[in-house]
DNA sequence: AAGTTAGTTGCGCAGGGTGCAACCTGAGTT
DNA sequence: AACTCAGGTTGCACCCTGCGCAACTAACTT
């Protein structure tokens, strides 16, 4: 009981998912792959096994081999079986309610849900005039922090918060390291910077506070608690059953939407329950 | 060296890699999910096993379990990874040229490429006014049966083609059965069916004749040679350095498009440069 | 030619994956 | 309530296979 996870673990399999894992961090990202030494070294398990389980994940598809750098990458048989996946539906199908909220507010809108306690960015639709930045895609941050989180969760009952927050409070107030940052955003979670935060949840009853602003006003808001200079808002997005299942989110610097920050809210709110109802939700 | 592969194939990862594989498989989509049973039939294994190793992939988030039912599905963690394969990136760099397609002709464009002797289709983008249809996304077909084969072999050399011709004729010249197809294409390809169509490419030559087309025009077409009452135009997308790295393809029935299908090709090879020019490529 | 870095391969040992069977749980059935 | 049956989990002994180590190859530097 030492650690989380059951006794019964297959250690190898955990073993070489972690090498994925290793291979879609952060420094992989920005290197363009990385060699059987560096993966070694990052997962710490000899070099020789690094390459024979590289090889077997190559023949599968898992990961690509670079032509002429020789280093790995994570392979296209990834992205063949993302397209099966429940997630991948959800984004095709609120993939036109994405960009409504972006047509209307001419900034980037994410759909998010919620996997632990974290919040997953399953797609980033940019305004097409915008400077191509960074797409947030498959990268998680901690819930309670922003406003997709709160939203995520707003809909909860007061126990399940409870348990969920005790399960995961841990986890859930540091961005979770082994998960990749585009560059620029990880050092923005440094020490030095997190202390500037307006960070307004620093415990369960906080947040239950939040929550219920949220579920009166349908939207959820952050002004720099996540991210300095970084405010925004997320509304929930409903299936049939009623539950909450994502949201819709817009972030942007303070300086360009913190004046209507509502109204962009209010965009959100009422693009999101579109959304529901085309899920099949009661409107 | 009696066939592919090395002999050092770490066999167990192998096995475990085989349960991701059913349970992105046609049934499994179709039934919504598969039982520790039926994956431990369908890939002769022992049931126990599949629990314990399907509990590690779960915890892994490589899996998903419905509440309800307690059947497994592809998980959010393949989905979160995938958007770090250069696939990823390929499709968000192209997608306003596919979305520009569908504009112009009206019809569903895929984005698709080369996976050994297969077309991997990484992106569908439908007409938004057309009824809501199957996505292509993640299927792989035969690649010199379809007009997105032929372009995607238009660069390379005949040498190159023979020897790829050679190593992938096998497998390529019928659909992959253990990859999954939408519901509806599936019995297309079954025998009865499959004798009906036009094929044109039977041998290394034929297509070697087809590719000489393809490169003098720019685009490559197919009528009703990979499924009856469809017909489609491809045209190459490339990299900077030149090489084709992917084509977009648009294909209708035959009753929609078949008389201006030379004018299909013609949009789809002017999008696709453009395309090719926004990665790069020398105009 | 010797040195350095990166990756692959051979080998003996034991950790861990395997098959089997017992067990558990819930939903029907009588 | 006892019985059955299907689907899933767990305990256990055996022995396969993944492990660490080290030797080897290959390309590049000095």
């Amino acid at each position: 009981m030492e650690t989380r996870g059951s006794r019964k673990n297959k250690a190898g399999l955990v073993r070489d998912l972690e090498i994925l894992e290793v291979l879609g961090s952060l420094e992989s990202q920005a290197s363009g792959g990385l060699g059987v030494n560096r993966v070694a070294e990052l997962s710490s398990r000899d070099k020789g096994q690094i390459s024979r389980t590289l090889a077997t994940l190559f023949e599968a598809g898992f990961v690509t081999r670079d032509a002429s750098t020789g280093k790995y990458r994570l392979g296209f048989q990834l992205y063949a079986m993302a397209a099966r996946t429940n997630e991948y539906r959800l984004v095709q199908e609120t993939l036109p309610f994405l960009r409504e909220v972006v047509g209307l507010t001419h900034e980037t809108a994410h759909l998010c849900v919620l996997r632990g306690g974290n919040v997953l960015t399953l797609k980033s639709e940019m305004s097409p005039s915008a400077f191509r930045g960074v797409g947030w895609e498959g990268v998680s941050v901690a819930a309670a922090q922003t406003s997709s989180g709160r939203a995520l969760l707003s809909d909860w009952s007061e126990n399940e918060i409870r348990s969920w927050y005790r399960e995961h409070a841990g986890d859930s107030l540091v961005v979770q390291s082994e998960i990749v940052l585009p560059p620029g955003i990880a050092e923005l979670n440094s020490e030095t910077t997190r202390g500037k935060l307006k960070t307004k949840v620093k415990n369960v009853e906080d947040l239950l506070r939040e929550l219920e602003i949220v579920r009166k006003q349908g939207y959820a808001v952050v002004d720099e608690e996540f991210e300095l200079g970084l405010v925004g808002a997320s509304a929930p997005i409903r299936e049939a059953t009623g539950r909450i299942i994502a949201v819709i989110n817009v972030s942007a610097p303070k300086t360009r939407i913190g004046q209507h920050l509502h109204q962009v809210g209010e965009i959100v709110r009422r693009v999101s329950a579109a959304a529901s109802r085309a899920l099949g939700a009661a409107a």
